[in-house]
DNA sequence: CGCATCCCCTGCCTGC
DNA sequence: TGCAGGCAGGGGATGC
């Protein structure tokens, strides 16, 4: 489910009962999520103060005090829920919008201001490890991550370089998360229309014979960032768990231009085609076949 | 190596 | 109403 920007808008969310604060008790409830937990995971919790909390492409990073990181990812359903007094939890307040069922709350975090957060993840896509900061550029998950496309060296070039022989399509390429760190489904095809670009056209293309960027891909560059940057404001898209730390709901799936939108017409004005659904590398890809090129 | 396919899991929606 | 099938925001493993 969640992208960059829902992942963002739970960081912004959870920093504030999670910065300063230290995990009085961890609740980790089942062994494994996709991966196992780490051994000794909630013991090794247990204590620690939360010095930062940060994000790398959809990854959560808390930042703890004896040099650890608390690496989280939210897979596909995973959401946060804040219950801000001590008896939230128990009389059932985390999940009583009934959306999120209370067995899906794998890790309750108990933490020394008094706040509980549960983590709720229905499918288990998501999954949390421990690993020690000085390590973390290093290691598997994050040492092949691409751009940040809301970072300061996100632009036409760097993206040229990224892109630059690749014969798949510009939005498999847009997807991997080696090239662009963050992007999901969503974005990818919102960014595209944005851009006027097609789904299919092969992402070399978009490179100069020289290996500097079209002017084209500069459009798509500030495509990006602009549909990140909206979603984000908006507090990311709700389309089934999302949800935001206090149980509230995104809105940004309203202003979707073409993303769960087929046979709708097609928003660019004057275009009047309607959307395509066509399922490119086993996803499902939304564009218009007219005015997208 | 790059790229496509399948798979992990639960829940929701559609159509019969 | 029940049930089967398809589909879902991610990403890892496999095979060509």
């Amino acid at each position: 489910m969640p992208e960059l920007p829902e992942v963002e808008t739970v960081r912004r969310g959870l920093a504030p009962v999670f910065v300063g604060a230290r995990f009085t008790r961890v609740e980790q409830r089942r062994p494994d999520l996709r991966f196992a937990f780490p051994p000794m995971f909630a013991e090794r919790l247990a204590g620690r103060r939360v010095e930062s909390l940060g994000r790398r492409a959809k990854y959560l990073i808390a930042d703890l005090d004896d040099a650890s990181a608390l690496v989280m990812h939210l897979g596909m359903s995973g959401s946060f829920r804040i219950a801000a007094g001590a008896g939230d939890a128990e009389a059932g307040l985390f999940h009583h919008e009934r959306l999120k069922n209370p067995v899906h709350d794998h890790v309750v975090f108990h933490l020394s201001n008094g706040a509980r957060v549960a983590y709720n993840d229905p499918r288990r896509f998501g999954f949390m490890d421990l690993i020690a900061r000085a390590e973390l550029s290093e290691h598997k998950l994050f040492r092949d991550l691409g751009l940040e496309p809301l970072g300061n060296s996100f632009d036409a070039s760097a993206l040229a370089a990224r892109l630059a022989g690749k014969s798949a399509p510009l939005k498999a390429a847009l997807l991997d998360q080696s090239v662009v760190a963050g992007l999901g489904n969503i974005y990818v095809c919102e960014a595209m229309h944005r851009a006027h670009l097609s789904p299919q056209r092969a992402a070399g293309a978009l490179v100069r014979r020289d290996g500097g960027p079209s002017a084209r891909l500069a459009v798509l560059v500030q495509c990006i960032r602009d549909v990140l940057n909206e979603a984000i404001e908006a507090g990311g898209s709700s389309l089934r768990d999302h949800r935001l730390t206090d149980g509230s709901l995104g809105y940004f799936q309203h202003r979707f231009r073409v993303y769960d939108r087929e046979g709708e017409l097609c928003p660019t004005p004057g275009c009047g085609a309607k959307v395509k659904r066509i399922v490119q590398a086993g996803r499902s890809t939304f564009y218009c076949g007219k005015c997208q090129k």
